[in-house]
DNA sequence: TATTTAAATGAGTGATTACTCACTTTACTT
DNA sequence: AAGTAAAGTGAGTAATCACTCATTTAAATA
């Protein structure tokens, strides 16, 4: 179950390493319900506090202003997010077994992240809401998603280029597609529609299927 | 040029329809700018009234509430966003040309919201973000795509399918995969990098390509 | 032109906001 | 047990918020 830490730690671990108070670790908690639930302007710290339990001025003792709270939040939450995507378990299939190393790496990235999304489904809506507005978490998503994961996506793409298992589009479009088509998944099932009935398994196959196809090379 | 109007006479119908006062315009398009640069609860009425050019109180003669401004934006917006697709000029040739028809519908709506997308991308912003929040907003969203637009394409796609130019997946699964490309696309293009180089053509049929090669059926 | 109606104004209001700080409580060290 | 440092508190504060309303200005009507 735990190959990735949870994100608690990972905010513990991204700040001072020293471990989490109880009420801090409430207040976080608390935190990522309320921004979810009413988005990052709308949620107050009175009622942050509130809901941790916890006087308001405790929220200021660990956290210098409300937005070093949420990007204290959220810059943690993006780096678990996109890291376990740079394990080169992931493309190893690629470069040892064509012809089936693009639905491989396909399967595994995405069943992968359905799971963490499953489980942070509030810190997904947070990022995606408040990437648009806060500077901090686009630099943040520059050096993390841009300058490492890309690259290494990009070399996987040229492989399965060369061997004719993907059409030869630019790499950008090619990952575009492929992240609209997940992320488009991810958010109708754990956000728009999570109450739905949904066959897990069925819609990762056909989304798998939509992209293998829609991507194939010859 | 203007199959549809623009969207402050859709605004101006939606309300009374006499007419829009030159301050009540000013009104529109600044809150416009500024709910797109900040988002709604970030922007204040007294900024809004500064870059209109108009006094705070003015806001609330037109509009009762911060809120009522919003809906009054963006419930028009949704509409025009979605009603073009109800022409049948889109479907026909589902029904009339075979097996060419599936390309033809896909190019034909991908390339009139595109050219609607980029004269409103701060609308199609505002949108996304807050139909996450407003009630509103999502019953809209509801009353206009999903009881309208919805069944519509699934009459078309049940008769592509039955041609075989379209896999056999649930039509929930097809309009969903349709839609998670077409508004990656769109918010990629408009939204997250508009200053790239975009080559708008190629990358349209690349897109089209995409959709029609994952859904294609045999 | 006189009169009515609508549009626009901006100072004012109570509520809420993020944040501070002097102080108390708890935990750790010796 | 005494002493020190860290964690937690909550009343207080200045700023900002959405919204009101008595009054002025402009437009339409007669």
């Amino acid at each position: 179950m735990s190959e990735f830490k949870d994100i608690y730690n990972a905010i513990n671990e991204a700040q001072d390493g020293k471990g989490l108070t109880p009420k801090q670790e409430q207040i976080l908690k608390a935190a990522v319900e309320i921004f979810a639930e009413k988005g990052y302007a709308s949620s107050s710290t009175s009622e942050i506090a509130a809901r941790a339990g916890v006087a308001e001025g405790t929220i200021f003792r660990h956290y210098k202003t409300k937005k070093d709270l949420l990007l204290s939040i959220v810059t943690p939450f993006m780096t678990q997010f996109t890291v376990p995507l740079l394990a080169s378990h992931f493309t190893k299939e690629v470069f040892d077994e064509p012809p089936e190393g693009f639905e491989q790496f396909l399967k595994k990235i995405i069943k992968n992240r359905f799971e963490f999304a499953r489980e942070n489904a509030p810190l997904l809506k947070i990022v995606l809401q408040e990437i648009a507005f806060q500077p901090e978490l686009q630099a943040h998503y520059e050096s993390v998603f841009l300058e490492e994961v890309f690259p290494k996506f990009e070399r996987a793409l040229n492989e399965l280029k060369e061997q004719g298992s993907v059409i030869d589009f630019p790499n950008r479009s090619i990952i575009r597609m492929i992240i609209s088509t997940v992320v488009g998944f991810l958010v109708t099932r754990f956000l728009l529609a999570p109450e739905s009935d949904w066959e897990d398994e069925e819609e990762l196959d056909r989304t798998i299927h939509f992209i293998m196809y829609g991507l194939g090379g010859k």
